[in-house]
DNA sequence: GGAGATTTTTGAACACGCTCAAAAACACTC
DNA sequence: GAGTGTTTTTGAGCGTGTTCAAAAATCTCC
């Protein structure tokens, strides 16, 4: 407050209990903010994400460029917005699944599907987003601070995909398993968004054939030729997870 | 010819035998080129990416905007130039590791180190370039079919690394590894994108302690429990390489 | 309700990446 | 060397993301 601090309305800064409590209160500024993102997602799906100007997506949320300005630092950060609300309708469409389906590997390509289904829309410019999102100072990488309540919803998702299993999962590698597969999944929506084929085959593919495998290397942890290793890789993580500042809330 | 093409001069079109066969033969054209990608990188290790314009960049050359465009397609393209350069140049570094050490691992690590040598004076910007290379349907993309000569230089080197270490390779794998010791590696360079660490400390640690790991993973490969899901898993690759274009040089 | 401070809104202006029509340089033929 | 076609070079100009000083709206305290 004292600090000439940005003015900018800190996006999600409570967290109501509950899903999709993404947005703050239904203040003023909390409808802006919507109005703007809706605008943009709307513009970007039409027209693409290149061929959408600021002026268009102002003119479209009735503010003027100043204001959009006001609210979002620059045109890719009103992807941070639609990455949140890509989480929250990605958690929703997931819930039948999680809450049917038992068997490991099935409730991978679940919560997989589900994610392409949410997603599939914006496909189309998919890639302007994850380019953004590749670098490394931008808030907008999946690594960032800004990225952070964003990414701690995601693991927790992949935590209940576990949780919810009824496989025997190792004790020495539980504890880094939601993160892990959550790191598989970059890599499924890696390939996603390098996937040249229309109707989405190719990842569909990778998918289910990646997903029985990953419950079998989990299971192969418990060999006992295996150990060391794990154990080097456990280690590892820890090491690597603590180069990173993990803002985890109280 | 007849077709309206690009006038843009093929980069690489031959490749002559011996290293560093990048630039084609020395004609106006090829230096015009050289000059470009000189003083592109030269500004943007003084003044980092985007603070570096293409109007200084043509002015530093000393040829007009137009004609540096003529040569470019875009400021992004000038980041291909240095890919080739850097490919090349770390080719170069890792011979001495590559002509001594026999111990897969230690030249694993060697390599790498070569790599993080190299690239130092642009790791300020690295980010800004790894951002453009996710762009998947940018020509930058690793997989790229642009990228194409790059990456098999690569591989190649990963190749080299395998042939000239003293480790009994299992046979399954041994098609395999070379694009999946490359593909380990671009992890790496992604971790050291992101390294917070000044010194680069994090990436070097994470480079020691995976390379043992790797060669362990391949060892482990022999086991027969893992028979199953090795065979899997090279099908599996087999499947994914078929879906992107291959231009594999005759 | 009015004075003063603060937040929000505005749109003209700026710098940059990039385009393009036209000029210059070059290559080739007779 | 004149004529003709092609490659290379030029720089003014366009559209875009972004900034900023100033206006308007809102809040705060008496």
């Amino acid at each position: 407050m004292g600090a000439a601090g940005d003015p900018r309305p800190d996006p999600a800064v409570t967290r109501p209990p509950g899903v999709g409590g993404t947005e703050a209160a239904d203040t003023k500024a909390a409808r802006t903010r919507s109005a703007i993102i809706d605008a943009a997602l709307r513009l970007f799906r039409e027209r693409g994400y290149d061929a959408t100007t600021m002026r268009a997506i102002a003119a479209e949320a009735s503010v003027s460029v100043g204001n959009a300005y006001y609210y979002f630092a620059s045109k890719e950060q009103l992807i941070q917005g639609f990455y949140d609300r890509a989480q929250v309708d990605h958690a929703a469409a997931a819930r039948p699944v999680l809450e049917t389906e038992v068997d490991l590997a099935a409730r991978i390509v679940g919560v997989g599907e589900a994610w392409l289904e949410v997603m599939s829309p914006y496909r189309p410019f998919a890639g302007k987003f994850f380019k953004n999102a590749a670098e490394p100072t931008s808030p907008l990488s999946p690594f960032s601070a800004e990225s952070s309540p964003a990414r701690v919803a995601a693991v927790a998702l992949w935590e209940e995909v576990l949780a919810g299993s009824d496989a025997k999962i190792p004790r020495r590698v539980r504890p880094e398993l939601p993160e892990l597969l959550w790191l598989y999944f970059m890599g499924i929506v890696l390939f996603w968004v390098h996937d040249p084929t229309a109707d989405l085959s190719a990842t569909r593919r990778v998918l289910h054939r990646t997903a029985p495998l990953v419950v079998k290397a989990i299971a192969l942890t418990r060999l006992p030729v295996m150990r060391g290793m794990i154990d080097d890789v456990v280690a590892l993580i820890h090491d690597v997870r603590s180069v990173f500042p993990i803002p985890e809330s109280p």
